[in-house]
This record gives C-alpha cells, sequence and structure tokens, in this order.
DNA sequence: CCGAAAACTATGCGCGCGTAAAACTTTTTA
DNA sequence: TAAAAAGTTTTACGCGCGCATAGTTTTCGG
C-alpha cells in the first residue's frame, strides 16, 4: 500500500480527481453526478475506502438522516427490546440511529437530550423516565426537535405518542384471572420505577372497582431498577407476614414476577393452575425471558413489532411533513394476553 | 423571558459581553479566565443556560474527553451489564461517553467503528464480536484510536486487553462439579455467537483431559443470540433423545442454562443437589438473572466491577500516556465460583 | 455544425467550536 | 512611577463538511 490514509474529503476528492463538493454530492445521493464520475469515485472508494466524517455532515445538513433513541434503562431487558426493534426499523427505513438511556436519572435524562440536539437529529424517538423526568427540558426539547413519545404518555409533549395502553393490559389481566379464578392482589413496588407503573395500579384499582371488587395492593419496598431482587424480596417478607389477600397475584411488570417465582419457588409454594398450586401468578409486560421461567410466565405482552412499526412510522410522517403534525394524536396499542403455565 | 434561545456559543459570549472564545476558555477549565468574568459567565448561564455542542466541541479539539465503548450484542443482559459498569466508572472519571453496539453483527461493527473515529474519542473499550469481526478492520481502527480490548482477546490488537479468564471459569466449574458428584458433560451451542464460547469449549476439553476424563460434548443447533430458546429447545431435543451422558450438566453460559432450567421444569425434572433431585446444571457468567432462575443458578462469574474497573483504568493510563503503551498486556481476570442451589 | 438548454462541477462561504499567537490589562518589580 | 512580568482577552485561522451560486461542460434540436 505504502499510501498515507486518506483524512478527509478534500483529500479523497484530490486522489479521485474532482472537486470536494463533487465527492459530496456523491455521497449524498450517487445518482446526482455523471456516470463517468461515479466510477472514478467508486474505484477510488474500492482502493482507499473513505467515509465522511458523520458529525461533521450533520453540522450544517439542512435535514440530516439522523434519527435519536431515548430509553430510560437500557439494562432493563423490555426497554432493550423496544429499542433494537426501533432500531432496526429506523435503519431499514435508511436512517441512522443513535441510542442512549436516561439511566433511570433525572440529570442523566437532560443531558442525553442536550447532546441529542447537538446531533442535530430528523428526529427522536423518546421513551421518558415519566414522573421523573423534568417536565420543562422535555417541553423545550420538543419544540426545537421533532419528537415522537413512546412508551409512556406525558400530556401535551411531543408530536405525536405511541404506547402500550395500559388500560388494555391491566383490564386483560384481571379479567381473565377473575375469570378463571378468584380475583387478583396487584403486586407492585411502592415507589415504583418504571415509567407505567403508576397508571397501571390506578387502571387496576379502577378495574376492580368497575367490577365491584375491592382492590388489593401488596406494594413492597424498593428503590431503583433491580425489580426481580425488589419481587424477590418483597414476595419473601410478604410470605413470612402473609400479606397476600389472595392466591391470584397480579404483578405491576413481568420482572417484578420473575423474582416473586423466585421466591414461590424457594419457599416450595407451586405456581400455576393446575390442582397440585398454590398460587397463580401473571403480569405484565412480555418480557423476553417470560417463556422460560418457573413455570412460564402468563402475562400481557406489548406488541413490540407493532409498536416499534407504529413508533416508527408515525416519526416518519413528522419528518416527512416538516416536524409539525396539525393534531397531536396518541396511540394505545392494545396488549395481547399470553397465556402460558403460570395463571 | 420574551428572550429568544441562545443557539451558539458566540451569541452565549454576547450576552455575556465577552469574546467567544473567552467562554470557550471557561468551558475548557473555568479556573482559566478571571473570577470577574467567571462570574459574569456563570450568572448568564443560570440565565439562559447555554451548553456547549459536543460534537462541534470533539472536532477540533487536541485530545477529547470521549470515551466510545463497544459491545457485541447490547440486548444481552450480560453485555448490557459489562456496558453499564464501564460507563458509569468513565462518567466517574470526568469523561463523557457513547455506547454502540455491533449487534452481533460484522457489518455494524465495522460502521460503528467508522462512526467512533468520527467522534474522535480520547480512547475506545472495545468488545469485539470475536470469530465474527472483521480482524484487518479492528487492527486498523486501533492503530488509529487508543483501544482496550475487552471481554475477549485477539491477538496482537488493541493496546491492552482486559477480560475474564476462560480457563478459570471452566477449570472451577468442571473442577466443582467433579469433586462435588460426576463430572459434567458439556452444554452448549453447536455453532456459537458468543464471543468466548469458542475459548470455553476448547478449555472444557482440555481440563477434562488433563483429568484424565472424557470430554463430553451436547452441542445444540441454534444461531443468533436467543440464546434461552436455544438452550430450551436444545435440550427437549437432548432429553427426548437421550444425548446427556451424564446428570451433571455444565452450560457454555448462563442464558443457555436458563432455557435449560425452563425444558427441566417443563418435563419435570428436579435440578439441585437434594436428594430429590435428578439433574445439577451450573453454568458460567453470572447473568443478572441467575439468582432468580428455578432453582437459583450455580455459576462461575465474571466480577463485573473489577473488569470495568480494570478497564477503564488501563484506558486511562493508555490515553495518559499519549495512546500507546511500550508493552501490550493481556490481564485475565480470574472468575469466581457463586454456588447456589442448581449444583 | 451552431447555439441554447440541460447537466454537471467548482468557488466561496457558513456551521459551532478549539487553539496559537497577538494585543491588551493588571500586577509586580526596580 | 515607569518598566517588566504575568495574566487575560481577542484576533485570526482551522476542523470536516453542506449548500447556494456561479461557471463549465455536455447534450440535442434545428
Amino acid at each position: 500500500m505504502g499510501e498515507k490514509r486518506i483524512r478527509n474529503m478534500e483529500e479523497f476528492a484530490a486522489v479521485v480527481g474532482v472537486s470536494r463538493p463533487t465527492v459530496s454530492k456523491y455521497f449524498n445521493d450517487p445518482a446526482s453526478v455523471r456516470k463517468s464520475t461515479r466510477t472514478k469515485i467508486e474505484d477510488a472508494l474500492e482502493k482507499h475506502g473513505f467515509r465522511p466524517n458523520i458529525f461533521a455532515m450533520n453540522q450544517n445538513r439542512r435535514l440530516t438522516k439522523n434519527i435519536g433513541i431515548v430509553v430510560p434503562f437500557l439494562a432493563d431487558p423490555v426497554f432493550a427490546e423496544i429499542a433494537r426493534s426501533v432500531e432496526r426499523r429506523c435503519i431499514e427505513a435508511g436512517f441512522h440511529t443513535t441510542l442512549f438511556s436516561s439511566h433511570g436519572e433525572r440529570e442523566l435524562e437532560i443531558e442525553v437530550l442536550d447532546n441529542l440536539r447537538a446531533l442535530r437529529p430528523a428526529g427522536v424517538l423518546l421513551a421518558p423516565l415519566g414522573r421523573k423526568s423534568d417536565i420543562d427540558e422535555l417541553a423545550r426539547f420538543c419544540e426545537e426537535v421533532p419528537t415522537v413519545l413512546l412508551d409512556r404518555p406525558i400530556d401535551g409533549i411531543g408530536e405525536a405518542f405511541v404506547g402500550s395502553d395500559n388500560f388494555s393490559f391491566v383490564s386483560q389481566s384481571v379479567e381473565y384471572l377473575t375469570r378463571t379464578g378468584e380475583a387478583p392482589c396487584f403486586f407492585e413496588m411502592k415507589n415504583p420505577s418504571p415509567p407505567n407503573a403508576f397508571s397501571r395500579r390506578r387502571q387496576y384499582i379502577e378495574i376492580m372497582e368497575g367490577l365491584g371488587l375491592e382492590p388489593m395492593l401488596v406494594s413492597v419496598d424498593g428503590e431503583g431498577w433491580a425489580f426481580e431482587e425488589i419481587g424477590y424480596n418483597g414476595a419473601l417478607r410478604a410470605f413470612a407476614e402473609r400479606r397476600f389477600p389472595t392466591d391470584t397475584i397480579l404483578c405491576s411488570n413481568d420482572r417484578l414476577a420473575i423474582g416473586l417465582l423466585a421466591a414461590c419457588y424457594e419457599k416450595g409454594r407451586r405456581v400455576g393452575r393446575g390442582s397440585g398450586c398454590a398460587l397463580r401468578v401473571a403480569s405484565h409486560d412480555d418480557h423476553p425471558n417470560a417463556r422460560f421461567t418457573c413455570p412460564s410466565l402468563t402475562t400481557v405482552g406489548h406488541d413490540y413489532d407493532v409498536l416499534a412499526a407504529r413508533g416508527v412510522e408515525r416519526l416518519l410522517e413528522l419528518i416527512e411533513c416538516g416536524g409539525r403534525f396539525e393534531i397531536r394524536t396518541e396511540e394505545l396499542l392494545s396488549a395481547r394476553l399470553v397465556l402460558r403455565d403460570s395463571a
């Protein structure tokens, strides 16, 4: 080889033998340069392998091909799954994505938004922290950057919202459990971090009251995002203190349920709907591992694919029409009951 | 308010009443400007809330405060955990991090490296795909950007390597299982995606031979990163075909084990070391959920904290000394056996 | 084969910022 | 109190690239 590596578009244009803006045009749309020029560029590309600096590109572009994706906590498999689905679809649509996690912290979410602004994305898919979010900061951000909210709505913020309908989640689980046995108590964190937890609690209470039943909350202590552990410890204590008013337990989310199931296993409480079983356990989210718990977990799940598809679709429309919708829409996707062995 | 939002450092400097470079100096080191200037800037900061564009900053800085982090598959909880630990430590050290996932794909890893170059990071912590990586691309990248390899070594590439010692993993698990019962067979993917899987297989074979025992591989089909499912389906088939030569099963990694445990539960094969148990199952990694499987999973785990600490420490040293080490080091961290209930 | 329209390439400037060196203050020293 | 030293700020230029516009070539009808 011997030749030194090409450092920028200028140098690359020089070895091709055209001007830099021509190369720039090529990268924006290869069809926009003459065929002879195109082949010259592509030959040089083959030989030296140059790629424009994506951040310098974005700096000054009218409209970038970037989409920012923000989730509240990436180490949570549910959000990892959402992020991945969304990311894949954006890439398929010809966009470049940048993924951020707020790590469950208000300050980090703000910082993420600042960095995102600097990226000048064409649009952003934002799953906010929710209750912990700095609403004013979110609002300011959404003023400046075309944003579709995911997973957790915040009133008036974002050009659109796409997420699962918590009512649909809880009503299906409660309805199923009630129909096939007794009504469930609701196992949750007293002070939950998941963005939709409060909404699910509210829905549970309303639905139970709608059925003329007494809501039964079993709220356990614990901060942060280690839900399995919180569920596990909480369940052990609740067993010890006999705080479960029924043998049918509906968990706010699957990760709590995973902890609960571990506690049940350890205590020898058989879970399932069979005759030899002491407890029925159901939950919400359809966590990637819900099929592989013991017993497998009956849960009301997101349709991750539809969620991602609609979210991305809506964002692309938004980008298409210049970043503002006439009317803000909220799409609540209905969840689907996934019957497995735990209830 | 009424005042319009400040868009760049120029505008901000104007409202402060100093020149832009002075503001720039302030952001690089607040102590480098006169106290009176500093308070003026900070007052304006309080009032208008300006933050410099981080990507424009990096464009031209001698040495950025950015660290790039790359993992092969972010939706894998083990890598999510590693990424998070590493990220936290970098931030504590005063750096800004950018996280990338190769999503298990060779092309995406290359793209990630290209984007990373454009970010001009001070250094990179790279957990490569391994076997699937484009070695030449990795080598070229490491030539240009100070890089510490994580998790999976690739000979001669990167200024340093920090990772877990697969020998230490497998020898401890095999030793423990053999000592407390019979020698294990090795449950794995025939064509594994995890970067360290081949190494673990090799170690298993060597260790067994070293003990004068016959290695027993149970290799199951399956592509991609859905290891739980692969483990589950593989185990069901292996049970049906009576392919497990022993009742002691050592899984290549915890996610396979989670699938295997689900299959055991479903088939009513009691797992554990108690008298009523049909199988013992152990594994490697100490997956975040390994405590919450049924039964809880005996595993040989990474010390995530030490791994992250040493990786970051080594990278900071590397950055300190200008991006090149005199001698390339490989640190193999020994794993630790975590005894739980499954074996 | 000419000239106008179409297609393409080059020039020049801007994006938001860092940085070296020059110009200016302030402080210290004689 | 003037001159030198030290500390600050400003001037001027550069990073890698997009974009508007001017300039050049190609194409094609007549």
